[in-house]
DNA sequence: AGCACGCCGACT
DNA sequence: GTCGGCGTGCTC
């Protein structure tokens, strides 16, 4: 019989996979794709994933090593998962070890088994009735609930660890035992006079029962959301492009509630931002299922359980953000994206994956609908629907009767601004306070003033290891650099011309906060940005605050913008929203009106009518002016004429090779070498390499060559034969590379 | 990415 | 004379 090797992916950034002779006791029938194995690896240990087995190898036998074991006895990754960690693994070229490592939960990479025994505490007779338990009522107590346990529903609503969902028959652990708050003394005198022992217990779950799901009923749908519904239910992507309030969460819950009827499970992908902890809520008022939240605080442990409930059919609903897309379902019966158009389903370092576009390949390969949502979706979401890839359903009614808030643009080309306020816009503020209504300042730049400068010389702080300015930051009293972070006191002198006078130029949220408390006197203003919220729990604590209802003033960054809803706000204002009109970046436009729209959709919620106000110098600009004219439909077209004039995405297919170095030559050379290997002029092109938009960034000098295409497919050969130039010809000394496909800034 | 091997400066 | 700096190269 011929030799049978194993190719191993192990989880390193390399972009190959690794023989191995398969342990010496293996069985045959346990060599499945997907199993995890431990292999000597130079001079460690690491677990890997077979990838396949195959009889042939390039290797000398010497060189082969026969890996120590097998982990798993079935794969450890679902066949969907797995399948599409091997594509994403490709098509954002990345290794492929490092993309199963991070489709699986941190202690399934760390080796341990999927189904870790737990001791449990169970009864060793079968009735309560025993001698010597007459003056003992709390042993008596804990030999009854061990055999009653059988009966006990589990609580669908807590989301803590292995405390429920599984049947309790077969005895409590200890963390249960702590939370019926059952002392050690009393489970030792149990377990000593031989009613109950520890025994070890495997964990096993089984899938929820699609009867009586509800916990709360389903509300009445207007016709658009009726309409959106049923169009959403068949397999294939589907956008829903509805507006702020117009009860996009409802029909998510609907359309999750047919297929949990039908005893199968959904996947709810929400932006980075505190999982937007109201939508979680709606998720679990409804529902009498387990519905798992993945959130940052949850331990590893916590992550597992919920994977494990996913993978074997008990979880009914999984809420996470970007990474929870390779979360695997027993009975997969829909994805929802909801946000859709928001930065943080692409990760933006390693794996450059798009949760979003995983999603929906996903989808199809499962076979199930995929709901993405948005009030502003993404251009090339909604280039999707255009093209019948996705079908469209639009939102544009509030659902709860209140008006849409009207958009006002303030010249402040003649105006003198104070602290950053015109006078039109301080006027509109006082009104909006004096009604006894709260008023929501948008800025998104925190700290407080973006530059220190010299009024003497002219000199200006700047970054020693990036190319930026230095902000200052009020409550510290010190410059940051928001690049890189780095933190210096605040000079006392010019290091120029060592004149003192040094002024802080530019407005920050801070620094609106601060003249805020000057305008206008007596009233409460709440900064909400990164340096305000870092601290655990200060969100939610100004939220609550804020939904009391009293009139005062909210200030802050596109934190503001995000999930949170507050009722009472009647006027938003805009203080500087130009910076997207001359940004290099061609999606700044894009993000811009997004934003606008995001933060206008705060405003006039409930039944009190809302108010835009937004401050600019270019009250014409053609683009602003169609999004506040005609709309967020209207803007997209306008933006997708223009992207298909320039033959730029979702026109065009792009991939980034990024270079950073201690010197710009370095990086640049590196990429040149690449771009004069590579010999077809033609197609796809290859634009620079060029220095990045900010050279210098934490002391390292960064340059980027941007592949752009038609043709996906010679995007890709190109991208392909690019990288095993790099891999094999020895370019990259002194230079750290990435690859970005499908790049969301060009930076 | 780690980690080891390897060849040149300041120390008991 | 050594300890250790991090440059370069390999991992089945």
């Amino acid at each position: 019989m011929k030799p049978t090797y194993l190719e191993i992916a192990v989880p390193v950034p390399l972009r190959r996979s690794f023989h191995y002779l398969p342990p010496t006791n293996a069985d045959i029938n346990e060599l499945q794709p997907g199993i995890r194995v431990e292999v000597p690896f130079g001079p460690k240990k690491v677990i890997g994933v077979l990838i396949k087995t195959t009889d042939t190898t390039h290797l000398s036998s010497t060189k082969i090593k026969p890996a120590f074991r097998l982990i798993d006895q079935k794969p450890v990754f679902h066949p969907t998962i797995f399948r599409l960690c091997c594509w994403a693994a490709q098509y954002y070229c990345h290794p492929v070890g490092e993309v199963l490592s991070t489709a699986l939960p941190v202690l399934l990479r760390k080796g341990e088994p999927i189904n870790k025994p737990v001791n449990r505490l169970i009864a060793k007779v079968d009735h309560a009735n025993q001698p010597g338990l007459g003056r003992s009522p709390k042993q008596l107590a804990l030999l009854e609930h061990l055999l009653a346990v059988n009966s006990t529903v589990a609580s669908a609503n807590n989301i803590n660890a292995d405390s429920l969902h599984q049947s309790v028959s077969e005895g409590l652990s200890k963390s249960m035992l702590s939370q019926l708050k059952v002392s050690a003394a009393v489970i030792k005198a149990l377990v000593d006079k031989g009613y109950a022992d520890w025994l070890p217990f495997v964990n096993t779950y089984t899938p929820f029962n699609p009867t009586n799901i509800m916990r709360q009923p389903t509300l009445t749908l207007n016709d658009e959301q009726s309409a959106a519904l049923r169009t959403s239910d068949k397999p294939g992507c589907h956008l829903i492009f509805g507006i702020t309030g117009s009860g996009k969460t409802e029909i998510y819950l609907q359309a999750i509630e047919s297929v949990l009827r039908q005893g199968n499970q959904a996947l709810v992908l929400v932006p980075e931002i505190g999982l937007t902890p109201q939508t979680v809520k709606r998720f679990q008022d409804r529902f009498q299922v387990n519905v798992f939240a993945l959130h940052s605080g949850l331990s590893d442990k916590d992550r597992l359980l919920a994977w494990q409930q996913a993978n074997q059919g008990s979880a009914a609903i999984i809420i996470g953000t970007r990474s929870a897309i390779f979360t695997p379902l027993l009975n997969p019966g829909l994805i929802v994206i909801d946000e859709e158009h928001d930065s943080s389903f692409k990760q933006q370092e390693g794996f450059r994956y798009s949760a979003r576009d995983i999603a929906v390949l996903r989808g199809q390969w499962e076979n199930i609908p995929v709901i993405l949502g948005s009030a502003t979706p993404a251009l090339e979401s909604y280039h999707n629907a255009n093209n019948e890839k996705y079908t469209l359903s639009r939102l544009q009614q509030r659902a709860n009767q209140a008006s849409t808030a009207n958009y006002r643009l303030i010249d402040i080309q003649h105006e003198k601004l104070d602290e950053g306020f015109s006078k039109p816009l301080i006027h509109l503020i006082t009104q909006h306070l004096q009604a006894q209504n709260q008023v929501l300042i948008f800025l998104n730049r925190r700290g407080f003033s973006p530059v220190v400068m010299c009024r003497a010389c002219g000199w200006i702080k700047n970054c020693g290891q990036c190319d930026a300015r230095m902000t200052y930051h009020l409550t510290l009293n010190s410059l940051i650099c928001h690049h890189c972070g780095l933190q210096s006191g605040r000079p006392p002198k010019c290091e120029q011309c060592a004149s003192k006078q040094l002024i802080p130029l530019g407005v920050g949220t801070q620094r609106l906060e601060q003249s805020l408390l000057r305008l206008f006197p007596g009233q409460r203003v709440i900064r909400i940005d990164r340096d305000s919220t870092r601290r655990k729990g200060a969100m939610e604590k100004f939220t609550e605050e804020i939904n009391r209802g009293e009139p005062g003033i909210l200030v802050g960054t596109q934190l503001l913008a995000k999930g949170h809803h507050f009722a009472n706000v009647t006027l938003v204002a805009v203080i500087d929203i130009d910076s997207g009109f001359y940004s290099a970046d061609y999606k700044a436009i894009e993000r811009m009106g997004q934003i606008l729209l995001q933060v206008g959709g705060r405003a006039g919620r409930e039944s009190k009518p809302g108010t835009v106000a937004i401050q600019t110098l270019f009250p014409n600009q053609p683009v602003l002016k169609i999004l506040i004219d005609q709309g967020y439909e209207a803007f997209s077209r306008q933006l997708l004429n223009e992207r298909q004039a320039y033959d730029l995405p979702p026109f065009a297919y792009q991939a980034i090779i990024r270079a950073e170095a201690n010197e710009l030559a370095r990086a640049m050379t590196f990429l040149t070498h690449i771009k004069q290997n590579f010999s077809t002029k033609m197609t796809p092109l290859l634009l620079g390499p060029v220095p990045s938009n900010m050279e210098k960034r934490a002391n390292k000098y960064r340059a980027q060559l941007l592949f752009s295409s038609n043709n996906r497919r010679q995007l890709q050969d190109a991208l392909h034969r690019c990288i095993e130039f790099v891999e094999t010809a020895n370019i990259s000394r002194g230079v750290k590379w990435a690859v970005d496909v499908d790049p969301i800034d060009l930076h």
